[in-house]
DNA sequence: TTACGTGCAAAACTTTTGCATGGAC
DNA sequence: GTCCATGCAAAAGTTTTGCACGTAA
């Protein structure tokens, strides 16, 4: 039984078609960062007669079954991402598009105490850099 | 002249009474952050008969002349709120829609510290912790 | 007077939903 | 066979735009 499979039937999830294409193409995908629209023409492109509804429905279940997670950055269309289970925050290269992953210890630190000094607990968090080149000289 | 007033001639903006009230809507409120819809019902309200349309062509104007800021946190609507020139990252208690401001230099040092590590500088950023109330005991 | 601003309605865009049919188990 | 999943089209929700009229400077 192939990975694809394994990661359905983890989830309680019937193993149909759209699921499995939905999956591999985040697996064949360059940048790990797609939106619903990205993944429906690729769809398309490969010949294949899955809505942009079900793209929507299948997205949003495997957010709930844990399989990807949902970015809302600037700019209208969410993003997702297959979670891996590392956690990490996001740089965008404002010229390119470009998304690169980080992670600090020191501020994932930092952020459990500010919320714990105002007496709160965090129960998600998103932080986005939106970055620019630096000049050479 | 009054505050308002200086306010849009200092951003080489017209004094409307679209721009005036929009601009006296946020300083009347008890929180900081609106929807264009939230400030739209306030100017009903008041019997304004002020388009939606034109609500949000003046808060596109007023962030582009640095009056106000828009952030997009999660759910749909992009929310706005005065820019008071100092800068500061957002907490939202999840079970009541609660947004509370905090500033870390720490966090602002270590942003800036990875961005560069990257070969990248800033040009903006977003970080947004979603939190609930502490379980007292 | 003249360029810019506004209200209204319609359009654009992303995402969700209703419904009849199809497919996994 | 049963229940869940899907395609399609239509709806919903937010934001933008076209256009004729109005108004600040």
């Amino acid at each position: 039984m192939d990975q694809e499979t394994k990661e359905l039937r983890k989830a309680g999830l019937k193993v149909t078609h759209p699921r499995m294409r939905i999956l591999q193409i985040f697996e064949e995908a360059e940048e790990r960062h797609l939106t619903a629209e990205d993944i429906y023409k690729r769809l398309l492109s490969h010949q294949e007669d899955i809505g942009l509804a079900t793209v929507y429905r299948v997205l949003t279940q495997f957010e709930a079954a844990g399989i990807v997670m949902k970015h809302n950055f600037e700019g209208g269309q969410a993003v997702y991402e297959l979670d891996r289970g590392k956690h990490h925050d996001h740089m965008i290269d404002v010229d390119s598009g470009k998304v690169i992953e980080f992670m600090s210890e020191e501020i994932e630190r930092l952020q459990h105490e500010i919320a714990d000094r105002h007496g709160y607990v965090i129960e998600d968090h998103s932080l986005v850099l939106y970055v620019r080149p630096k000049k050479k000289r």
